[in-house]
RNA sequence: GGGCGAUUAACUCAGCGGGAGAGUGCCUCCCUUACAAGGAGGAAGUCACUGGUUCAAAUCCAGUAUCGCCCA
């Protein structure tokens, strides 16, 4: 073996031997045997993996195989979506740079592109999953394109049709000027800029109650072309008598009315509203409650429409400086106030979005939200962390109808059908198949031109990737999922939108059961990373310096319960040398092991064994439990704790005194039963941590596994395993047989004292190899009965050349002490002691033990604690308060040496 | 305006009712045949602030401040 784990030398073959071995593909089970599935969060076709990516398959790909390994079936499920307009958008980007468009390609032709595109970039995202170590069934790659997802999709805009869900209306939607489609309301973000409040004079047609006037405000001057009327509050007494009056809109010279609507704010600015109906959702309210025409400025590029009159044709910017220069040179600009405004812009090309009016599809979802909201009420669908079960309340208890239509080519094409002729006056036919005539007069139809927005199709994920609306057995078996990890920000796009339509369609059963919301990872200064920013990391760059494990190891060390991570590089660090500690750990095992092992049971032979077995319990527990609650955080440290601390640190360095003295050919019988009782113990302890920690680090402990020489390696199933990825998950409960706290016990004593002792060493320079007697005062006898049994362990841990252990032994003059695990340790130093430096030590430890003292003095005297506290907390205080005032005693007893 | 998260060692963060922890960085020593991507030792913190609950608060509650996110 190499002397450091080198992972480019080991990811490509290990990744190989797992595709060729077929681990990843499991057929659906036979009936009743529960299976774990998660559905992949579909990457956008046209991304490449950046830090979510990785966060978020890391997550999945641990849980998966843990399960798996378990020896449950699994299946992961792969695929990517269309991205309707980020594809769109990349593809004429692509166009431009060869001087086309996709108008003069035509849209057939451009559909064609766009799958010429996919078919050459679209898999790039999946190679890098593969890069990852992630373990998805790579067999079957789906597509939310595919003919068997598209049927998927028609089925369901036909069904939701029909049963009234799906209608086409003239509403408000956001339409992106750039991307020239609409939008949902969640695909708008929101941002605060600083801009301006314009209060305009509007000129009453006649004076009313002294009035010739009213000053409304806006913050885009350009909305006025549109307006229809003005409102205010009916409760507003400054304006009472104005309701009915006229307005003549300044510039266009159109009369509009004064309406009275408890929807105006009083005391927002002058409490008069100019009201636009074509290009504000409330303004279009007012104006459907009070009759008011709804006129149409902009075109869909945002440029002024005819209907702007002398402004037709400007750009929307250009259009609202003129207004406004146009207002004050009339004199109607009354004041201009900075204001801080929240405007929206598209959540793929971030341009200012327009609310406009116009045709579109929409879903209306209170329907389908009802049960949804409950499903996670009762707890068949759970958050984690549960907190986002408000955020998910929150909107769903307030949902709106979901615009689902685009203004694009590429993409599920609207399957509705209109007859033009005179008999039928523009029906719509909605049809599972194309139709080329119309049903009711033979006539021509044509197609509607715009195509569902993506969510529509992902939304159908959990379910239509396991081949519905098809009753197969992947969807009776893999339905529901059983995990989706993903991060917040499509808890509304996407996963409140899968457990609605889960429910709908698949005979009410929500889509999957836990919804893993993970942190969002940004960068080192707290920002969001992004690739248009140049904040962004690339995880293919992390994976090249730290490999695979090292940084997915790294981010589950990050990964806690707080809502976002900032990404600290220096846990991949950490995790890459815990790599190269766990390959040279396992180095170090495999060297020991003699031509003829053979593999064993561990036995305890030694505290140690106790011990280290203890803790092994300890830690498959830890990582069951917190597997199962999704605190990946605690699971790394824990798997990190243990290997580096407890075996690497302090077993193998304690067996190595064993294993060098049962060394053939010297060494006596019982010498060899004891090596060969350590090297059971190593080879068992380091098969169960690897175990354990691959599914966080699967390329490292499959390479080191399949060193091993194993007794028998089985699956879950008991059946021999070719690799680890299949390998029997290490059972907590039957490992609980070797907790022994009175070893743990034992052995914490032992090494404190190794660490008090290491401590003066390195305080005096005694150089390594120099041998020193030690002194120990102990308690009770059974502590110099272990101290002395085990004499070999403190010896090779501390270089010592005689020792004494005992109830009543003396300090030895000269010498320097310490207490440790409540007991009185010496190390006599004739010479070497530096009396100042000593007692200035011992003085400022001596004093800290004082103050502790008198804390759990002050404790103990509380008749509150004691009759309030549970009685174990009580006697821990008891126990403790002798401790340390043996420690204040001994340490006292010393000081008055040193001041002697 | 409403909701959520964060505030602990120089940095990044764990811990979330009973003796303040890790990684990195810093200081000292050591290339000891598993590992210098390492080993040994060490210095370093009024756990944001103010109240409250409790025998006991970094931990629970309320409020304040600062930073960030989401919704309206």
């Amino acid at each position: 073996m190499p002397k450091a784990y080198d992972p480019k030398a080991v990811e490509g073959p290990i990744f190989e031997s797992w595709m060729t071995g077929r681990y990843f593909e499991q057929p659906p089970p036979p009936d009743g045997e529960p299976p774990f599935t998660v559905a992949i969060p579909p990457p956008n076709v046209t991304g490449s993996l950046h830090m979510g990516h990785a966060l978020n398959n890391t997550i999945q790909d641990v849980v998966i195989r843990q399960q798996r390994m378990t020896g449950r079936p699994t299946r992961w499920v792969l695929g990517t979506d269309h991205a309707g307009i980020a594809t769109q958008n990349k593809v004429e980007q692509m166009l431009a740079k060869q001087g086309r468009s996709r108008h003069n390609l035509g849209r057939e032709a451009f559909i064609e592109a766009c799958w010429e595109w996919r078919r050459e970039h679209g898999s790039t995202i999946i190679g890098q999953l593969k890069a990852m170590g992630c373990s998805c069934d790579y067999s079957h790659e789906w597509f939310t394109m595919d003919p068997s997802y598209q049927h998927a999709v028609r089925k369901v805009f036909v069904d939701w049709y029909d049963a009234g869900l799906i209608y086409r209306g003239k509403r408000i939607i956001n339409w992106c000027p750039r991307c020239s489609t609409a939008l949902s309301d969640i695909e708008v973000e929101h941002e605060d800029l600083d801009s301006h409040l314009w209060h305009f004079r509007y000129p009453l047609t006649k004076p009313v109650a002294g009035r010739d006037h009213v000053v409304v405000a806006t913050t885009r001057p350009e909305t006025m072309l549109g307006d229809t009327c003005v409102a205010i509050n009916p409760d507003d007494d400054r304006y009472g008598e104005l309701v009915g009056a006229t307005i003549l809109l300044p510039l266009l010279g159109r009369e509009i009315p004064v309406v009275a609507d408890s929807y105006v704010d009083p005391a927002f600015g002058t409490g008069a509203v100019k009201v636009t109906p074509a290009h504000d959702p409330n303004d279009f309210e007012i104006a459907e409650r009070h009759g008011c025409d709804k006129v149409n400025i902009m075109n869909p590029d945002a440029t002024i429409s005819a209907e702007g009159g002398p402004y037709a044709g400007l750009d929307r910017y250009e259009a609202r400086r003129r207004v406004v220069a146009d207002m004050e040179s009339a004199g109607l600009l009354v004041t201009t106030e900075d204001y801080l405004h929240s405007v929206g812009h598209c959540y793929r090309c971030h341009t200012t979005i327009e609310p406009w009016l116009s045709d579109q599809w929409f879903v209306d979802m209170k329907p389908l939200a009802a049960p949804a909201i409950e499903a996670v009420r009762d707890g068949r669908v759970i958050f984690h962390p549960k907190r986002w079960e408000n955020v998910y309340f929150q909107w769903m208890e307030n949902i709106r109808d979901w615009c689902i239509s685009r203004q694009l080519w590429w993409g599920h094409r609207i399957p509705v059908f209109y007859c033009d002729s005179e008999s039928c006056e523009d029906r719509a036919f909605v049809s599972m198949d194309d139709l080329s005539v119309c049903p009711e007069c033979g006539g021509p139809v044509r197609q509607d031109e715009d195509v569902l927005d993506t969510w529509f199709s992902s939304q159908l994920w959990p379910f239509a990737t396991l081949g519905w609306p098809a009753d197969t057995p992947e969807l009776r078996s893999f339905y529901p999922t059983s995990v989706l990890s993903t991060a917040r920000d499509i808890l509304f796009l996407w996963v409140a939108r899968m457990v609605m339509s889960g429910m709908y369609f698949v005979d009410g059963k929500v889509p999957f059961e836990d919804v893993i919301i993970h942190p969002t990872v940004f960068n080192a200064e707290g920002k969001r990373m992004s690739k248009s920013l140049g904040t962004g990391i690339d995880p293919l760059e992390l994976m090249d310096d730290y490999g695979a494990d090292g940084m997915r190891f790294g981010l589950m060390l990050q990964t806690t319960g707080t809502q976002d991570i900032r990404f600290a590089e220096d846990k991949l660090l950490a995790a890459r040398n815990f790599a190269n500690k766990i390959w040279n750990a396992s180095r170090f095992v495999l060297m020991n092991l003699d031509e003829d092992f053979e593999p064993g049971a561990p036995e305890v032979s030694t505290v140690a064994d106790a011990w280290i077995l203890s803790r092994l319990a300890d830690l498959a527990a830890k990582v069951d439990e917190g597997i199962a609650t999704y605190q990946f955080g605690e699971v790394a440290r824990a798997l990190y704790d243990f290997t580096w601390s407890e075996f690497c640190d302090w077993y193998i360095e304690l067996d190595k005194t064993r294993l060098a003295a049962g060394l053939p050919p010297d060494a006596s019988a019982v010498e060899r039963a004891e090596r060969l009782s350590a090297q059971r113990n190593l080879v068992f302890v380091l098969d169960t941590a690897l175990r354990l920690l691959h599914p966080m680090m699967p390329f490292v402990t499959e390479e080191i596994w399949r060193r091993l020489p194993l007794a028998e390696d089985s699956t879950a199933t008991g059946e021999h395993a070719d690799s680890l990825m299949v390998a029997a998950w290490p059972d907590a409960e039957a490992l609980a047989r070797f907790r022994d706290e009175g070893a743990e016990r034992s052995v914490g004593k032992m090494l404190e004292i190794v660490v008090a002792v290491r401590a003066i060493r390195a305080r005096y320079r005694i150089p390594p190899r120099q041998g020193i007697p030690v002194v120990v005062r102990t308690q009770v006898d059974a502590e110099d009965q272990l101290l002395t049994s085990e004499f070999g362990y403190l010896n090779a841990l501390v270089g010592i050349d005689s020792f004494v252990a005992g109830t009543d032994v003396e300090k030895p003059p000269h010498s320097v002490g310490a207490v440790a695990g409540g007991m009185e340790v010496y190390v006599p130093l004739e010479g070497l002691v530096d009396i100042d430096a000593e007692r200035a030590r011992v003085a400022k430890e001596l004093s800290g033990v004082v103050d502790e003292l008198a804390k759990v003095e002050r404790k103990l005297a509380n008749e509150g604690f004691l009759g309030k506290a549970a009685p174990e907390v009580v006697e821990k205080e008891r126990t403790k308060e002798a401790d340390l005032a043996d420690q204040v005693a001994a340490l006292r007893a010393q000081l008055d040496e040193l001041e002697a």
